[in-house]
DNA sequence: AATGAATGAGGCTTCATTCAT
DNA sequence: AATGAATGAAGCCTCATTCAT
C-alpha cells in the first residue's frame, strides 16, 4: 500500500460531501436552472462525469444537497431546546443567538433562500422542507411562546401567528444575505440585528402595560 | 370604421402589458431560467415570435417585469407617506395594512420573491431595484422611527436596524405567499398578521416600561 | 385626379424595378440566404409586405433580379459585336472597352460575383445564366478571335480556351470590385487596367515572331 | 493498452481537421449563411454537439478554416520562388503551373471562392486574407515581372496592374471550378488553359515586336 | 473509481411568409 | 395597393447525461 493511501481513502469517502457542498454554494448563487453540473464538478475538483458516480442526476444532487443542508439545523435547534432550563424569554434568546451562532454564518445558512427560490418547481422538496424545518422549528418557538403566556411572562397571543413574527426577522436575514450581493443586504451586524430584535420582543410580547 | 377595428387596436396596445403580466406570473413561479418563453407566449395567447415584436430578448422581458413591477410599489408607498398626518406609530399603521391593501394581494406582489431568487444572476436589476425600492421604502420607514423617537413616542434605538426590523415580517409575508404552495406558507390570514404584527411593534417600540 | 396622381401612377409602376434594385444591391453584399426581406423592402421605402404583392418569395425575387440583370449585359454585347467593322483585334478592344463603358459602373456588375457565390444554391439559375449570358458572350468574342485567326491576324491556338483568357481579367475586376472591401480590390483604375490587358493580347494573340 | 487505444486516440486529435475539411466543402458549397453545422456534423461523422467541443461558434469555425486553408497557400507559393533558378518567364511558369499541382486539385482550391462569397460579410477574415495571401502572393509575381523587365526580358509596363492580368485567369479557373456546375465552368482541362496562359504571356509580355 | 469525449433533446432567436385591416 | 402585426419553421447553441477507456 502506498504511503498516501489512507489519504486518497479519506479523500475519496469525502467526495460525495465535497460535492455537495460545492453545489449548495452554486444552487444558493444561481437556482436550480442556472447551476451547471460542470460548474459544481470543477469546484469540487473532480469532472463532470464522476458526480454521476454518486448521485443519479442533477435532481437527485439537489434533494440530497437539500436534506443534508437540512440536518444540522434541526439538530442544533433542537438540542438547544431540550438542555434548556428558565424562562421562556430566555429560552427564545437563546434559540435565536444560539442557532445563529451555530447555523448562521455556515454553508447551510444559504438553505431558506434556495427553498424559497426553488419551492415551486420541487413540490416535494418543499414538503419535506416543512415537514422536517419549518413545522418542527415552529413547535420549538411556538412552546417557548406558549410557555410564556401560560406563566404570565407573556401576554395572550394567537401563538401561531406570533411565532411567524419571532421568526421572520431571522428568515429575511438569512435570505437577503444570500441573495442580495454584498452592501444591499441591509445587515452587517447580525448580532447586532438579533440583539435588538430580542430587545423588542421582550417588552413586545409582554404587551400593552396598561 | 369596422365595428371590431378599436378592439383590435386596444389588443395591440395592450400586448406588451399582457406579455409582461403572464412573464411576471410564470417568473415568479419558475425563477428566470426555469421560465420557457414559448409558455409566456401561450399564457399570453400570442405566439412565440410575438413576443420579440415587443423584447428583444428574454432578459429585456424579464428587466422591463421587473422595472414595471417596481412602480406601483414606490407610487402607493410614496403616496400613503405624503397624504399622512398625525403620530407616528399611525404613520407605521398605515403604511404597513394600506400598503398591503393596494400591492399586497395583486401580481406585483411576487416581486420580492422574484428579486430574491433572481438578484445574484443579475446584479443591475438588484442594484436597480435596491435603490429605487428599498431604499426609498426604507427611508418611510425610517422617518417615521425618527419622528416617533424624537417625540418621545418610541424609545431611542437604532433606527436603520430597527427599520429592517418593522419591514422583515412583511416581506416574509409576501415572500412565503409566492414561495411555497398553499398550506404551507404559514398565513391564510395577512391582515390578521399585521396586525399582530403592529401589536407587538407598539409596546415594542416604545421599549422597557418603568 | 390629383395633381400628383401622375407622379403617384408612375411611382407605382416602378415598385418592381425598385425592389430588384434594392434587393440587387443587397444580394450583391450579403448573398442570398444572408439578405433579409425586410431590408429590402426598407431600402426600397416600402413594407415587407409590399413585397409579396410583386414577387411570390425570396426565391423569385432572386430569379427576377438576375433575369432582370442579366439583359442589359447581353444587349450592350451584342449591340456592340452587330455594329462593328473593322479588325478582329480592333473588335476585341470595342467589346471590353464598351462593354465595360456600359456595364461596368452600373448595379449590374455586381451580377458576377452574385453568381459565383450563389450558382451551386440555385442551379436553374445557373444554368439560364450560363445559357444567356456566358454561352452568347464566350460566342462574341470567340467569333472575333475566329476571325483573327482565319485572317493570319491572331496566332492558329484553341478559340475556346483563349476565349477563357481574354474574358477572365474582366471578370475578375468585377468580381473583386464588388467582393472585396475598397482597397483591397486591386483596381482603382479599371480603364488603365483593361489597356493594360488590351496591350497584353496585342501581341500575345499574334504570337511567336519569327 | 488496448489494440485499438491509438485508433482511438488518432480519431480524437484529428477531430478538428476532420470537422474543419467538412465544413470548408459546405461553406464552399453553400456560403457561410447556407451551411448548417449539423450538415457538417453529419459529414465528419460526429453529433451536432461535438462541434462545440472543438469550436466556440460557426463563425469561429468558420474563422479556422479559412485560416488553416490559407497557411498552404503560402507555403506552397513562396517555396517555389525560393527555390528557383533561371529566366524571369521560367520561374512564372513554375509559380503558376507547380502551384496549380500543388494545391490547385485540392480540397483548399476553394478558399478563393469562399472568400469571394464571403469577404463583405467578413471584413476581418478579408482582411487577414489581404494581408496573408493576396499580397504575398502578388509580391512574389510581382518581383518576377521586375527583374523580367530590369533584364529586357519584358517589355516595361505598370507592374502592379500587370499582375493583376497574370493572377486573374488563375483565380478564375479556381473560382468557376468551384462556383459552377460541372460542364459550366468552363475548364475540363487547367493545365492546357494554364499552358495557354503561359503562351500568351510569353510574347505579350515581350511587348510590341519592332 | 475516474475521466472527458460524445450525444441529442430542448430553449432562445431569426426571419420568410401570411393576412386582417 | 399597402401595411405591419402575427406566425411558426428552422437554426444556433447549451448542457444534462452516457459510456468507452
Amino acid at each position: 500500500m502506498s504511503p498516501n493511501a489512507s489519504l486518497r481513502k479519506r479523500r475519496k469517502e469525502d467526495r460525495p460531501a465535497e460535492l455537495m457542498a460545492a453545489a449548495l454554494d452554486l444552487f444558493v448563487e444561481k437556482g436550480f436552472a442556472g447551476t451547471r453540473l460542470e460548474d459544481v464538478a470543477q469546484r469540487a475538483g473532480v469532472s463532470k462525469g464522476t458526480l454521476y458516480l454518486y448521485f443519479d442526476s442533477k435532481e437527485a444532487l439537489f434533494n440530497n444537497v437539500i436534506q443534508e443542508g437540512v440536518i444540522p439545523v434541526l439538530v442544533e435547534g433542537e438540542g438547544i431546546a431540550a438542555r434548556h432550563q428558565g424562562s421562556a424569554f430566555e429560552l427564545l434568546e437563546k434559540l435565536l443567538t444560539n442557532w445563529w451562532a451555530g447555523i448562521g454564518e455556515t454553508g447551510f445558512a444559504g438553505i431558506p433562500k434556495l427553498i424559497v427560490a426553488e419551492a415551486r418547481n420541487f413540490p416535494d422538496m418543499a414538503r419535506f422542507y416543512y415537514e422536517n424545518v419549518i413545522r418542527r422549528g415552529r413547535a420549538l418557538i411556538g412552546s417557548a411562546l406558549q410557555r410564556g403566556m401560560d406563566s404570565g411572562e407573556f401576554a395572550r397571543r394567537d401563538v401561531e401567528t406570533t411565532v411567524d413574527l419571532v421568526i421572520a426577522p431571522i428568515l429575511m436575514l438569512l435570505i437577503l444575505r444570500h441573495a442580495m450581493a454584498d452592501g444591499q443586504n441591509g445587515q452587517d451586524n447580525p448580532q447586532h440585528y438579533i440583539a435588538l430584535h430580542l430587545d423588542l420582543l421582550r417588552t413586545g410580547l409582554k404587551g400593552s402595560q396598561l
